[in-house]
Order: C-alpha cells, then sequence, then structure tokens
DNA sequence: TATGAAGAAATCACGTGGCG
DNA sequence: CGCCACGTGATTTCTTCATA
C-alpha cells in the first residue's frame, strides 16, 4: 500500500492520527458535534458552555495489559516474515468488482458471486489470516468435544452455549427465534452436551426476516472432522444444509453500499426477488443473508459480533424496500442538492433517515401504548426488579406484539 | 418457583480515515 | 474541508442459567 513513499507509514504511529486518544489539544478547535448542539438547545446554553460540575469523561484508554501488548511486536515479526510484502500488481479477473489480494497464495477461493451480484469484495489482511486462527479454533473446539467437561472450555465458547442450552427444557418459553434444546434422544451418547435439537414449533417465518429451522447433532466418524457436530438448516421449500463449523468460510467482507437494489435480491429465498446468489456459500450452497445469523451466531466463535451491525443495515434496508418498487423506493429516499436537485440518498444518510422514521414511528405507537396499555404492561424484569421501558422503540415493539400487529418486524430479531 | 447474576441483542451516538 | 462508509462503545431491554 505504502510501497511508493515509505513516509507514509508514520501515520500508522500510535496515537499519531487517533484524535480521540491521548491528550486533548486545548486549542483544536472543531465544529460542534450534533450532541453538543442538542445539549446546548436543552440547556439554553451559549456555545461552548458545559454543564456545571460535570463529571470529567475519561477519554478512550489503551485497555490492554502489557502481556497483549508485548506479544504485537513477535507477532507481526512473524507474520512479516510468514507473508512478505509484495508489490501489488493489480489483477484483471473475469470480474471486475472482485479485488482478491495476491499476498494469499493459500486463501480458500473467494465465496460464490452471481454475475447479477455488484456487491464489492473486499478481501483484508484479517481475511487471510482469519483462515488460520479459524483453523486453530476449529481443532481447539473439535479437541473439547471429545472431553464431558463442557466447564473447560469456559463460559464464552460456543461449545459451552450448547451445554448450557442443553439444560434447558423443551418446553421453556421462547422467543420466535428457534430454541435449541435438549436432546438426549442419541442413545449412543445420552449425555453429550453438544447433541442439540429444535423446538421447530417455535419457528417462525416472516416475509422480511424468517427464522432459520435449524438442527444440531453430533455425527458417528473416525476423526476429528467427522466428530465435529453438524447443524443443518432448513430453508425455503424445505431445502436442508447440513454443515461443520469448518464448512462454514468467515463471514464475507461484503458491502451493498453502492448496490443497495441487490439487497432483496440475495436476502430471502423465501421471496420472490431472490436469484439464487449470495456472497456466502457453504458446501456450494448460496446461503440468502437472512440466515447469516442462524449460521454464525452459535459457531465461529465471535464473528457475529463483527457482522451483526451490517446486518441489522441491510435488514432495515430490506424492509424498507420491500412492498415498494425501486422507483417508489427512489423518489421517497432522496434529498435535493443545493440546486434543488433530487438525487438519491448515498449509504449512510439513507440509514440515517429510516432510523429517523422509524424512531417518529416509534415514538408515535408508544404515545399510543402509553394511552392504551396499563403501565404493568410495558415493564420487563430484570432479576427480582420490574422496570417501566423507556425506549420508544421498545415500547412501540411491546405494544405490536401485545396487538399482534406487524409482527414481522419485531418477532424476528433473534433475542 | 422466585430470584439474582450474567450475558446477548437492539439501537444510538460518535470517531476514524478515505476521497473528491 | 465536508461528505461518506464503516467500525466501535455505551445504554437499554430481554433472555437464560444457577441457586435457594
Amino acid at each position: 500500500m505504502f510501497s511508493q513513499d515509505n513516509s507514509r507509514w508514520e501515520i500508522l504511529i500510535p496515537g499519531a492520527t487517533n484524535s480521540h486518544k491521548g491528550i486533548r489539544n486545548p486549542n483544536k478547535k472543531s465544529k460542534p458535534k450534533g450532541s453538543e448542539l442538542r445539549r446546548e438547545n436543552l440547556f439554553n446554553g451559549a456555545p461552548g458552555v458545559r454543564i456545571a460540575n460535570a463529571p470529567v469523561t475519561e477519554r478512550s484508554k489503551d485497555l490492554r495489559t502489557a502481556e497483549q501488548k508485548a506479544a504485537i511486536i513477535p507477532w507481526a515479526q512473524r507474520i512479516v516474515k510468514q507473508y512478505p510484502y509484495q508489490t501489488h500488481t493489480p489483477e484483471t479477473g473475469t470480474n471486475p468488482s472482485i479485488y482478491i489480494s495476491p499476498l494469499a497464495p493459500s486463501i480458500p477461493p473467494a465465496p460464490s458471486v452471481g454475475p447479477a451480484l455488484q456487491a464489492t469484495i473486499k478481501p483484508t489482511v484479517a481475511y487471510q489470516y482469519s483462515n488460520m486462527i479459524g483453523e486453530f479454533l476449529t481443532r481447539l473446539e473439535q479437541l473439547s468435544a471429545t472431553t464431558t467437561d463442557p466447564i473447560a472450555l469456559g463460559p464464552g465458547t460456543s461449545l459451552s452455549r450448547m451445554a448450557q442450552s442443553s439444560s434447558v427444557p423443551p418446553s421453556a418459553p421462547s422467543s420466535s427465534t428457534p430454541v435449541i434444546s435438549a436432546s438426549t434422544s442419541n442413545s449412543t451418547a445420552p449425555s453429550d452436551p453438544t447433541s442439540i435439537t429444535v423446538d421447530s414449533s417455535t419457528v417462525e417465518l416472516s416475509s422480511v426476516t424468517p427464522t432459520a429451522d435449524v438442527s444440531m447433532h453430533d455425527t458417528d466418524g473416525d476423526n476429528a472432522n467427522m466428530d465435529s457436530p453438524t447443524r443443518t438448516l432448513k430453508m425455503a421449500h424445505g431445502k436442508l444444509i447440513t454443515f461443520r463449523e469448518c464448512d462454514i468460510p468467515d463471514p464475507p467482507a461484503v458491502s451493498y453500499a453502492k448496490s443497495i437494489e441487490e439487497l432483496p435480491r440475495v436476502w430471502d429465498d423465501n421471496s420472490p426477488d431472490w436469484n439464487g446468489t449470495s456472497p456466502l456459500s457453504i458446501n456450494n450452497t448460496p446461503i440468502p443473508l437472512v440466515y447469516w445469523p442462524t449460521v454464525y451466531k452459535y459457531w465461529k466463535g465471535t464473528q457475529w459480533k463483527g457482522v451483526k451491525k451490517t446486518w441489522f443495515d441491510w435488514k432495515i434496508l430490506v424492509r424498507a424496500m420491500s412492498g415498494m418498487s425501486m422507483e417508489d423506493f427512489w423518489v421517497h429516499f432522496s434529498a435535493p442538492d443545493k440546486f434543488g436537485q433530487l438525487h438519491p440518498l448515498k449509504y449512510t444518510p439513507l440509514l440515517a433517515r429510516l432510523a429517523a422514521e422509524r424512531k417518529v414511528a416509534d415514538e408515535k405507537l408508544a404515545d399510543l401504548a402509553r394511552h392504551e396499555l396499563t403501565t404493568e404492561q410495558l415493564t420487563y424484569r430484570k432479576g427480582a426488579q420490574l422496570h417501566v421501558m423507556t425506549k420508544p422503540a421498545m415500547i412501540a415493539a411491546c405494544y405490536r406484539r401485545l396487538k399482534g400487529i406487524d409482527v414481522d418486524d419485531e418477532g424476528d430479531d433473534d433475542k
């Protein structure tokens, strides 16, 4: 990246460009943020006025331990030795929208992408090395699966989560997501904590975010790979896909910022818009975006954490596009430029507009709920205490749930 | 069965860095 | 310099599990 200009490496010096870290420069003047403006509006303060006696807010800190910091240099040296820097030579592939780094001769082929899919795949360094790490983690879990002590895995591991789930009775109350419950039907391993089936009666399909019917069970086999548990994903028209964790590629670094119209085509195979492709394939089967939480949430470590925000944005966009032609969509989601000419909103402003519209709608519904429902109906329990909901979005969701309005919106969020 | 604790999920707000 | 895409932390809400 910086081969033409070594001095550009200097911008990578820690703290040099992260203005939110380190000591604040009192001389630096910047445009007031939206939150500052709102505060000034709320408290009738002149610009720059701060709330009296406001506690000093700590700035972002480097919370890494000394051991973690010390480990960085050897890690970096090892990576540099293993993957020496090479000058980038752009390749002329068949699909110009996909760029595969020449640095990674051993990386697996890019996720299958249909010809119509214009989303940009962006392999990163993390993507290249995450395969190594992923293999290591997979192996760890395979080894862990052979032990009868789930505690040894620690509370954060997926297998220990399965073990925890195994104590849930099949009739346990649930949200609309598939409930993974205990199965003791496996006669060969009755106490196996990884043997899980799904209470299919709780699975509800919806038009925007259908929930996968998924089951998970051990398979018999001789080697460690065959011993790893499998999961079966039920897609549209009863199509079943069975796979192991090692079959799941890392979440593709895909962006629809430049191709929002493509989202409905890769979102849901129950939808007439589905075009049979997806940036994620498992065992050569394209996996619609709507199933990604099911694929990644219970497996693949913390990878879902990195995907969920993006996935949530996609969900919002698909929901906004459903029931509306793209022409109408762009008419609605346009904004005038300085000459008064209307232009379709860009990705971030579009999401901001959708959030704002959602907020207004939720506040209206929340007002309605406060009039129609009792306080008791708008509470939730945390520990022994009952709390009254305060967020309009949550009150609106509660109202919809109670009234059976637009369940599609609220019952699908894998809670 | 009730309760406390912990953690997951949804959402919001804001910072960073690239780009024109 | 402003806009944009994207990532991350914080808060609120909700669910699950262990224990008495």
